[in-house]
DNA sequence: CGCAATCGTTACGGCTGCGGATTGTTCCGG
DNA sequence: CCGGAACAATCCGCAGCCGTAACGATTGCG
């Protein structure tokens, strides 16, 4: 057990959050979208649209949608699989670790000022 | 300061949060829906549309449209202020109220088992 | 070698939320 | 008492995401 929270300080976290979120105006993600982003950046590759749809527990079409607007954001990027050519590889990019290097470091900082 | 967190284990935390989320088909909110209801709940009373609003930084009929949906859900109600009935008063409810308790146990105890 | 299975994408109709403008009601100052 | 201000709701056109059902490309089994 690593990191002790009340649950009134869960809420209090998340209220902040979800505020700082709101103000700014950066392309805020969908639940949807943030889970694949992480499940990409924090889970090891290969990663692929049907093993993301099913970890998730959604359809394909959910993961494909996803990954266009998130490759846009440039936030991940595709490659075909050349061992297998139905295949696509979902890979990280700079952007998109830099993104969640700042979305890490806000939760962090939010935690530290959240009254004891 | 209360809350000790690392980085890496801040976005451990969002992604098991945001997999928990996305899995069980709850009607998940979304952001500004989230921050709607955690002001109204976490903050003190009362709470106008106007005043969401300028707490947001966002438009008034964002607001109403918000509490429609939410209001649906039950997650919180609308009544008129009699002192001035130009305003709406929102107000909190049971189901708000168990929402919001069960939201703050799953990430505390998402927060447990996070590894040190 | 052909044919079913797998994989990702696209098409379609529908739903929800958005911003901006407008409306109807209520309040208040002159 | 009345005209403007304040407030919330509604209307409008638009953009994004949804689930289902298709589709095209690729693979590998029989």
């Amino acid at each position: 057990m690593a990191v002790e929270l009340r649950p009134s300080q869960a809420l209090r976290l998340l209220h902040e959050l979800s505020l700082a979120q709101v103000r700014d105006d950066a392309p805020d993600l969908s639940q949807r979208q943030l889970a694949i982003l992480l499940s990409v950046y924090l889970e090891a590759p290969p990663h692929t649209v049907r093993g993301l749809a099913a970890r998730l527990g959604v359809t394909k079409p959910v993961i494909t949608r996803a990954l266009d607007t998130m490759g846009q954001l440039r936030l991940v990027s595709r490659r075909r699989d050349e061992a297998d050519r139905r295949n696509v590889i979902i890979q990280r990019t700079v952007e998109g670790a830099l993104y969640l290097e700042r979305l890490g470091d806000l939760v962090v900082a939010t935690a530290r000022a959240l009254p004891r």
